[in-house]
DNA sequence: CTCAGTGTTCAGTG
DNA sequence: TCACTGAACACTGA
């Protein structure tokens, strides 16, 4: 499910329940390809009466900073989700509607208990989350390999130029490329170049210097909006992509002009011809 | 029944 | 090295 604005309504939603928490009790999966390179005795071990001391997110990459090493790290996949026990502001809140009244929820992959009664679990329904336990997360595979974050270290101009210059891939795919903007997903590559009124088949180092800078712009302003939203999409402007990008793929129009599909580095890209031609 | 999906990785090719 | 493709991973819902 996730790109960087649902990762970090859930890095918000575990700082807000565990900071200054101690896991009093874990239950760990047995999943190996969830859990890489690591058992779930190992990871029920390392977490076990360790406190909570930070909540970090880079990209779509999320981990808990305890006080011991290692920590662990997670990657939601498409359908990974924080969800606790007990009450948090409803904007925090998972998914907005988790009518799912079962607790530990189904496909749990992670269960803490928390001092102060807290429990949070990680869900995981089509296993392409990871957990992974790492000394040092942010110079560790795969976290250190990955490119800059848009919300948390958005290049400067002239850098972010630089990047696209030293590119020759199309647009759409170099968006996509986590070792280049971290966070970057789907939908968010399409908005960003809808918005930008781009050809997502265009070449990055073929762009001119008002295309690279009206990109910039937009990564920016499309990321910051949708975390401000706290990733509840109901609440992004209704003139955004997004919104008629999904559906029958016959016959979908945003003002009046036609939606196409095209498949981009193996995803589909929804695009505006007459906007971004 | 078939296929695509808010994702990533790896093998193979050019 | 870089860029691209297809497959794999696993499951659900249109």
């Amino acid at each position: 499910m996730p790109e960087l604005p649902e990762v970090e309504r859930a890095r918000r939603l575990i700082e807000h329940v565990a900071i200054g928490h101690r896991i009093l009790e874990v239950t760990c999966a047995h999943d190996p390809i969830v859990l890489v390179n690591v058992s779930p005795t190992t990871v029920t071990r390392t977490l076990t009466n360790r406190m909570v001391l930070g909540v970090r997110r880079w990209g779509k990459h999320l981990w808990l900073e305890l006080d011991q090493r290692p920590w662990p790290c997670f990657h939601l996949g498409m359908t990974g989700h924080f969800r606790t026990k007990g009450d948090v502001p409803l904007q925090l809140a998972s998914s907005p509607s988790h009518a799912d009244q079962t607790w530990p929820p189904r496909f749990s992959k992670l269960h803490l208990v928390l001092t102060g009664g807290i429990e949070l679990a990680l869900t995981n329904k089509r296993r392409l989350g990871r957990i992974r336990l790492r000394h040092d997360p942010e110079h560790e595979p795969p976290i250190s390999e990955l490119g800059f974050d848009p919300l948390l270290d958005l290049p400067s101009p002239t850098r972010f130029a630089e990047l696209f210059s030293k590119r020759s891939g199309v647009i759409k795919s170099l968006l996509l490329d986590q070792s280049f903007a971290a966070g970057v997903g789907n939908w968010i590559a399409d908005e960003v170049l809808y918005q930008a009124r781009l050809d997502p088949r265009r070449h990055a180092n073929q762009l001119s210097a008002s295309d690279i800078r009206r990109l910039r712009l937009k990564l920016r302003h499309i990321i910051q909006t949708a975390v401000r939203a706290n990733a509840d999409n109901t609440q992004l402007p209704k003139s955004w992509l997004f919104h008629r990008r999904w559906g029958r793929k016959s016959n979908m129009t945003i003002q009046g002009r036609r939606i196409e599909h095209l498949t981009i580095g193996g995803r589909t890209t929804a695009w505006v011809p007459e906007v971004q031609e």
